[in-house]
This record gives structure tokens, C-alpha cells and sequence, in this order.
RNA sequence: GCACCCGUAGCUCAGCUGGAUAGAGCGCUGCCCUCCGAAGGCAGAGGUCACUGGUUCGAAUCCAGUCGGGUGCACCA
């Protein structure tokens, strides 16, 4: 139950029936009108600008319709009381039983927040598909955290989600990373062994060299590579993405799927894709201009096989070959994400690093050809993360191997505490992430704010229990919640009641990050609430000796809870049941 | 040189599918713990929403341009 989609659905058929009655002309476009809760609680419980938008189309003065508008609304009963206001505003002040029943429906409707908006369209979300060459760390960490709380917000919305990750196996960083091995592998069997320049010499491989050891033996100590290459390439690659799951799975998170690079070579998925190009004419020879400002030294002109991504909105067209014909990045690319339109999604995400930015048109304008516009790519770029401890700055140098990993951190903080800090800011907005502040027990720390809520509930049902009170949530739904009188409670009432709309918003905008902003406001409010009641012993949830009155407060705090509870999934940060 | 992201309180940031007096936390100022729910609470100060135009009944929000910051810019993945 969406109390401001019935609303809305309230404005629209009442400007219907005022049609059909003659009081506003036939057939007016109603797309513009808004029914949303006004930003300043003076203004009422819910606000339309209907009068001001229709006014033109309908060549009549804001203030009439307004006037007719307004008597109409009266006769129904969630509606209080209707005023005119401002330029031409309805402010409609919605019935205490209105947001006494949406109590009621937090605590009996097991999907109360759920929303029917996706219905069920396959959306895929790509996200980490970082390279398998090593241990995730703290970059791959916010875009995992990220994508994962994205497809589960979709999913909460309605919508049909597959979780992917793309595994970089078909390019040359897994030959570096199987040469790495193998000199793990001289190394375990105590060869002294050089590092060149462009190996991997990170001590996460000397396992994978031990492991090879002790499934092959020496069989490879002596051999070229041509012999050893493939497989030991398949084998580091395996056990780096096995690496990788378990670094996934601190966090939480599972993937559906994981799509192999290099299962689209030498299978023509990607002469497929490419073919698919070039029936609709975007395939061509041809030799790009050299960058305008900024001349590579080695420039020289090549002419290569072109996609003319330029005809759906990129700024250069982009090479699918090289000089020497083989295959650029950019090919296998394009095959996943046609493999991606091929299987049947609605509509794809993926979530890159913001470094990656660049590269957003390119892919755009390659699924916009290959699914002729039909399905819609959404490109979320996730910023960078400064760590810092006590406000002193980690410094990370992959060179020198003293990168901070996601493991790192997760063992640290845990895992629910990296979650939601790491959703406290917009993707694209950079986030500071500080080991000190973010498991601090304060007011100041988000996440603990939020996490307190919850459990502070949790003490309060204790409690009744103590004294005898049934909290069970039959109980407190059947509660007589008219004693739910107080603006006061009835402001966290209104609060919950957002709930099934800010999903929408939040799912609609791929941004997880208002689920996160939200939950403050609501724990916020909650802890105002207790508060209030060291002053006002009425507001206290618990009243000595009047179960009935106590059931009722209850009932709201609990509605609360659960709403916490939800949002908290959606976040996948599991809500504490009690602080220590 | 081009593209993308960003520019909101002293600081860190929300708000941006156009709505009424622009919000939060920190910091700052003041008040409040004999007891009853203080791992605190209450109140207050603090803003040319980078700038200039435009669209609109209405712009922090949309459009164009300017300035400032970040990122990325031929066969590397």
C-alpha cells in the first residue's frame, strides 16, 4: 500500500469525473500533475499542483479550478481537510486513521515496501568483474557494495534480477598472471627466480605456486612455456577467481552468474556480434583521426575495422581490430553485452569504476545498435575511496604491494559496517572511509545511528514483555491504534508511510544510496520520539498499568523496526538486535 | 583540444523526474544531568545554491555559455 500512489490515483480520477461533469474541458493531460508530500509539514500531508498546471491547458484562472477541485477531494474519507494556498497549491491534510492504518499494514503485510513498479522485467546488473589477476581490493570493495545493494533494491521494486560478473580471462594480463605463477611455482620448488618488470610479485600467488606444485609435480620445471602456458593460465586463473568469491562472500555477496571472457572467443560469438554491426552498415575500414590537443608520440595512421559508434551518440568511432587483425578489448566487449541483449534482459546495468568513465558511450552506443534502442544501458560509475584512520591517510602503492584490500578492510570494520558506510554517499560522489569513525558507537556515526534504532526497539519489546504486555505483531496490529494520537507519533506514523514511495524513487534512480539516507531520517526520528518522552511521560512507549495505550505506541515503534529491518536487507547489512 | 562527473553553511555532504521560508551531521555559541529513559538533550547563529543569460505561473533543480576542481581520451584490458 502506497498511500501517495492512491492519492495520486485520488487527484487523477477526481479531474476526470469534474471532466465528465463539465466543470473543466474534456481531455487534459494530466502527466504533469503532482501529488507528493510538500517539503514543509505546515503545507499539509500531501500537495497538488493541479490547479496551477491544468490552469492554461484548460484556459481557466488556478484559483476556480482549485475551488472545485478541493470540494470534490472533501467527500473522501482519508481526506481531513483540503486548503488553497500559494500560487495555486491543494494541501490536503489526510485523516489520522490514514496513517494509523499504514501502522497496521507495516506490521501485516510481510512485503509492506515492496513495490509491483518493475513487473518483473529482466534486468541484468554487472558489477566488480575485476580483472582475476589478485585479491579484490578497497575500489572493487564500493563498486561491489554498490552494485549488490542496487540489484537487490531492484529486485525489492519488482524487478526480475540477475547479479553478473564478467571475468577479464581472454586478454594479456592472464598471461602475466600465469608467468607470475609459474615463477611461484620455481620458487616452491626452491629455485631462486628473477621478477621482471610487468609480473605480478604479490605473495597472494606464492598458495597458487605451492598448489601447483602439488598437482603437477616438477613435470614443468624445465619446460618452455608454449608447453605450460595454457594451463597453468587455466589454473591461476581458477584459483584467483576462487580468491575472489571468497573475497565476495565477506561481503555477502553472490553472484548468479559469472560470463567468461574467453568462452566468446573461438566459439564466433564475437564474429557474431561484429556481423550484427555490420548489417546495420556500422562496420567500415578506416583510420581515426589522432587526438586533438594531445599527440601520442608514436602516432602514426592505421587504418583498422571500425564501429561507427558516432551514429548512436559516442564522439570517435572505436576500433574492433587491430592493425593486425585480431580482436581489440573493445570486441569481446561488444559480444558480452549482444550475449547480454540475446538472453532476453529488459534492460542492463553496469557498474564501473570511475575510471572507466571514458568508456561509457562507446558501450552505450554498442547496445543501443545491437538491441536496435530497445534496451536501455545504464552505465554507474562508482568514485574513489580515501581511507584514513583517525584522519591520518593511508597511502596505497600497488607498486610497492602495500594496497589496502577488500579482505583488509572487512577485517576490520566487518562486513556490515563497510556495507552501509560505503552507502552512505551517491556513487559518483567520492567517499572518505575512515577505520576510526565508521565503528564508532556515536550519534556521529551513521551507521551505528541507524543500527541502534533498531536494537533501541528491541529493548523496548523486552521490556513489555517483562511487564506483561503482548508485543507479538497480531497483537499490536489488532491494537486500538486511534490512541496513536500525538503529532508527534504521528510524524514517525507519516515517516513509515514513506517507505513504499522512497523504494520507488530510489529503485527508479538506481541509487541505493536514498534507501541508506532515508533509514537515518527514520532512526533519527525515532530517537526523537524516545527522547521526547524524558520530558512528556505520556510519549513514553511503555505506560504503566494501560496495556492498551502501550500496545497502540508500540505497535508504531515496531513499525518502525521493521521498516528498518527491511531497508537494512536491501543494503545487506543485517539489522543489530542488540548494541555491546 | 574533446568528453564525462562535480561546484549548496566554516567542514563533509543530502536535496536535482521544476514547486511554497534551501536541509542534515560535524564545528561554533548558549542552556540542561539530586530522581524519573543523558553511550546525551534543547535552542541559536551561519547561505549571492560558482557566475551570466534563457525556458516557466514558479529554477539549487531544466537549457546555453563562462569560470573553477576531478577523471578519461588512437591497436594496452
Amino acid at each position: 500500500m502506497n498511500i501517495f500512489a492512491d492519492l495520486r490515483t485520488l487527484v487523477i480520477d477526481t479531474l476526470a469525473g469534474m471532466e465528465r461533469d463539465g466543470l473543466l474541458p474534456a481531455g487534459l493531460a494530466t502527466d504533469a500533475v503532482s501529488v507528493e508530500p510538500p517539503r514543509d509539514a505546515g503545507h499539509g500531508d500531501m500537495a497538488t499542483n493541479a490547479a496551477m498546471v491544468l490552469a492554461k491547458p484548460a484556459g481557466m484562472k488556478p484559483r476556480d479550478i482549485a475551488d472545485a477541485l478541493a470540494a470534490r477531494l472533501t467527500d473522501d474519507p482519508r481526506v481531513a481537510s483540503v486548503d488553497i494556498a500559494g500560487p495555486g497549491f491543494l494541501n490536503l491534510r489526510l485523516a489520522d486513521t490514514v496513517w494509523q492504518g499504514l501502522v497496521v499494514n507495516a506490521l501485516t503485510d510481510p512485503g509492506f515496501g515492496r513495490s509491483t513498479m518493475g513487473g518483473q522485467e529482466k534486468v541484468l546488473v554487472e558489477y566488480v568483474s575485476a580483472n582475476p589477476t589478485g585479491p579484490l581490493h578497497v575500489g572493487h570493495t564500493r563498486g561491489a557494495v554498490f552494485g549488490d545493494a542496487l540489484a537487490s533494491l531492484l529486485d525489492y521494486a519488482g524487478y526480475d534480477v540477475t547479479r553478473e560478473y564478467y571475468i577479464n580471462d581472454g586478454g594479456a594480463q592472464v598471461d602475466v598472471l600465469a608467468r607470475s605463477v609459474y615463477l611461484r611455482y620455481q620458487e616452491a620448488h626452491d629455485l631462486s627466480v628473477d621478477w621482471p618488470e610487468g609480473t605480478y610479485p604479490g605473495d597472494y600467488l606464492i598458495d597458487v605456486g605451492e598448489a601447483l606444485k602439488a598437482k603437477v609435480g616438477d613435470i614443468w620445471l624445465d619446460a618452455p612455456e608454449d608447453v605450460w602456458l595454457q594451463e597453468v593460465r587455466l589454473f591461476a586463473t581458477e584459483a584467483m577467481m576462487d580468491l575472489i568469491r571468497s573475497d565476495l562472500a565477506k561481503l555477502n555477496i553472490t553472484m548468479d552468474n559469472f560470463y567468461s571472457e574467453k568462452s566468446l572467443y573461438g566459439t564466433g560469438k564475437i564474429e557474431k556480434a561484429i556481423a550484427q554491426l555490420d548489417a546495420a552498415g556500422l562496420i567500415y575500414r578506416g583510420t581515426l583521426e589522432p587526438p586533438k590537443g594531445k599527440m601520442p608520440e608514436d602516432w602514426e595512421p592505421r587504418e583498422q575495422t571500425l564501429f561507427k559508434s558516432t551514429e548512436h551518440g559516442d564522439d570517435v568511432d572505436r576500433p574492433v581490430q587491430k592493425s593486425d587483425g585480431a580482436w581489440t578489448y573493445f570486441a569481446p566487449d561488444i559480444a558480452y553485452h549482444y550475449d547480454k541483449i540475446e538472453r532476453g534482459f529488459d534492460s542492463l546495468i553496469d557498474v564501473f569504476g570511475a575510471d572507466h568513465g571514458g568508456y561509457v558511450k562507446r558501450m552505450k552506443a554498442a547496445v543501443s545498435a545491437l538491441s536496435g534502442g530497445r534496451v536501455p544501458l545504464d552505465v554507474k560509475l562508482t568514485q574513489l575511496v580515501k581511507l584514513s584512520k583517525n584522519g591520518e591517510p593511508f597511502k596505497m602503492s600497488k607498486r610497492a604491494g602495500t594496497f589496502i584490500t577488500l579482505s583488509d578492510v572487512v577485517d576490520e570494520v566487518g562486513a556490515d559496517v563497510t556495507r552501509f558506510h560505503m552507502l552512505t554517499r551517491k556513487n559518483d560522489a567520492p567517499l572518505d572511509f575512515d577505520f576510526a569513525k565508521v565503528t564508532e558507537q556515536s550519534k556521529d556515526n551513521p551507521v551505528f545511528y541507524v543500527q541502534y534504532a533498531h536494537a533501541r526497539v528491541n529493548s523496548v519489546l523486552r521490556k513489555a514483555r517483562e511487564a506483561g504486555i503482548a508485543v507479538d505483531d497480531a497483537t499490536l496490529a489488532g491494537a486500538d491504534l486511534t490512541k496513536l494520537n500525538h503529532a508527534a507519533e504521528l510524524a514517525v506514523a507519516r515517516k513509515v508511510a514513506e517507505w513504499p514511495r522512497m523504494v520507488e524513487i530510489a529503485a527508479k534512480g538506481h541509487e541505493p544510496h536514498k534507501i541508506a539516507f532515508y533509514l537515518y531520517d527514520l532512526a533519527s526520528d525515532l530517537h526523537g520520539l524516545w527522547n521526547l518522552g524524558n520530558a512528556e511521560t505520556d510519549l513514553r512507549f511503555i505506560q504503566d498499568g494501560d496495556n492498551a495505550t502501550s500496545q497502540a505506541k508500540i505497535a508504531l515503534i515496531r513499525a518502525v523496526q521493521v521498516v528498518i529491518a527491511g531497508g537494512l536487507g536491501i543494503l545487506g547489512v543485517t539489522p543489530a538486535e542488540e548494541m555491546r
